[in-house]
RNA sequence: GCGGGUGUAGCUUAGUGGUAAAGCCCCAGCCUUCCAAGCUGGUUACGUGGGUUCGACUCCCAUCACCCGCUCCA
């Protein structure tokens, strides 16, 4: 089986057979950062189309979008980005460790203050954090801390080539404000109705404060989200629903079921805006903490599109100040926020309400990686170790390998003609050099389901050879039933 | 950000204050009619920058990156 026991194999592996490179490399790397090489880029694509075809197109309730990564300020003003998505840490002086100030307990009481997620930046100075009484948790030292500092979660750039009207933006730290942005957009064009979803895959970026652990935490990563409205009340049925589609779309592209789980939040572990959350969970094999959090699925109730309607009226005094975004505050919530211009007209109840939304949301590299781990498998043939990746077929990389036996008698044009052939269905890759054995084997580290290989045979009756990935079986096709084959095989 | 560790070829590892080795991989050729065979030849490395020294891959300092732990985190 398998011996992939710590991190450095899974680097090593990725490293050498080039699917992930460290960015930057031959400057030294840049922390943090990695690169898709050939292979890695192809699994990559791929898993995004199984997705978007789950998600998306073999569906009739959900529509997709792409945005753009910079947006309007106001918009991570009112979805609590710009002022709350921050930490605020202090280090305690005696170990050195580093806590979140809303973590840390009263000598006395042993209660930690109630959960706040993220704190205002500004509340937080301004308020100037009492920690004379508060414990270390690592070391029992009471109020031996340093002044809190926060630690910004958005990356933060200019919009303007003058430096003197330049503006400053945020790089988005999730795509789905950008599909409630859209919400009215979606819903004046496409004839939707509620039940329904607006999918997207994209990147996005968060400053977190420590990374490492390889690709599981980066600072600049990609998405895959769906933001999924529905009517009030409805909404328990929908997250169950959802919860089933996303656990059952890993194990349908392979992932082994013993290796995935839910874990369920603690309502004291939930965001603000969420009424429920549940993590699909794998279980990488190496290391502690080995159960990694592929994707959350989460109930945000109707925050984000309320917390929208606030924004847009807060426009005016955006304009009034100048875009000086320190120095406005969001405007209250309209009292018929219920009929506001992200609400939703229900035309056969004839009522008007702001929808709920369930949040399915990926991680696309942390997935890719968990299929690449869990396909990774050892097997003994003839006293000889065969590496191979069990890809499914629609993650594979590359779909059909194409050989000719030796390099004689007409073969290899025989087997380029067919590899260019099937080049217009399927990612192909064509190879002639040396043992016919030592390609197989290469394509199985490579994860590729079939090997095509010319013989004498096909001189003959114009059959080939395929080869099974799995089972190294081999059966006989026609040329001309190649195609066909593999799209009923390879279900393409 | 703290503590510990690591950094030599694409990968895995040797090694020395004085011309840097090996296996695998890869490339070219020969040979090969179905699972990493063999033969010949070949490419490629001391993370980066300083310092000490006649001379540094080796010693020192800094820096970058990665790993483990703490901390943090969807």
């Amino acid at each position: 089986m398998a011996r992939i026991t710590k991190l450095d194999d899974i680097v090593s592996l990725c490293k050498r057979r080039g699917f992930i490179f460290q960015s930057s490399e031959i400057y030294g790397g840049l922390a943090s950062c990695y690169d898709y090489g050939p292979l890695g880029v192809e699994l990559k694509n791929n898993v995004k189309k199984a997705w978007w075809k789950s998600v998306v197109q073999t569906r009739d309730d959900v529509v997709g979008l792409d945005c753009s990564i910079l947006m309007h300020p106001l918009v991570w003003k009112a979805s609590g980005h710009a002022d709350k998505f921050a930490d605020l840490i202090a280090e305690c002086k005696k170990c050195n460790t580093r806590t979140r100030v809303d973590h840390l307990q009263e000598k006395e009481t042993e209660h930690a203050d109630e959960h706040t997620e993220h704190v205002s930046i500004d509340a937080a100075q301004a308020k100037g954090y009492d920690l004379s009484n508060k414990l270390c948790p690592n070391c029992g030292v009471v109020g031996q801390f340093t002044e809190p500092m926060p630690f910004k979660l958005m990356f933060e750039t200019q919009m303007g080539a003058n430096v003197d009207d330049s503006m400053t933006m945020h790089l988005r730290p999730e795509t789905a404000q950008g599909i409630f942005a859209n919400f009215r957009n979606v819903l004046d064009t496409t004839r939707v109705k509620i039940p329904f979803g607006i999918a997207q895959i994209g990147k996005s970026f968060r400053n977190e404060v420590t990374t490492k652990a390889f690709i599981f935490r980066t600072r600049e990563f990609e998405q895959a989200e769906l933001e999924f409205f529905c009517e009030p009340g409805t909404d328990e049925q929908w997250y169950e629903h959802w919860k089933e589609a996303r656990f059952n779309w890993y194990t349908d592209l392979g992932i082994k079921k013993e290796n995935l789980h839910f874990r369920d939040h603690d309502p004291d572990e939930l965001a603000h805006y969420a009424k429920a959350c549940v993590d699909v969970e794998y279980k990488f094999p190496f290391g502690s903490g080995d159960w990694q959090e592929l994707e959350g699925i989460a109930n945000r109730t109707d925050f984000d599109l309320r917390q929208h309607q606030r924004g847009m009226r807060t426009l005016n005094k955006w304009y009034e100040r100048k875009g000086d975004m320190t120095s406005i505050e969001l405007s209250d919530e309209a009292e018929e926020y219920q009929k506001g211009p992200l609400s939703y007209f229900d035309d056969e109840k004839k009522q008007r309400y702001v929808p709920y939304v369930i949040e399915p949301s990926a991680g696309i590299d942390r997935s890719a990686l968990a299929f690449l781990v869990d396909a990774y498998d050892e097997e003994e043939v003839r006293g000889e170790t065969r590496n191979l990746l069990r890809f499914h077929h629609a993650l594979a990389p590359v779909k059909v390998a194409v050989f000719p036996l030796v390099r004689k008698e007409g073969m290899p044009d025989i087997a380029r003609n067919i590899c260019n052939d099937l080049k217009k269905y399927f990612h192909c890759f064509y190879d002639e050099k040396g043992a016919v054995g030592r390609r197989y084997r290469r394509q199985d580290e490579a994860g590729t389901p079939f090997c095509v290989t010319v013989d004498g045979q096909t001189l003959e009756d114009n059959t080939v050879t395929v080869r099974d990935r799995d089972s190294m079986e081999q059966i006989r096709v026609s040329t001309g039933q190649l195609v066909n084959h593999f799209r009923d095989t390879l279900d393409m």
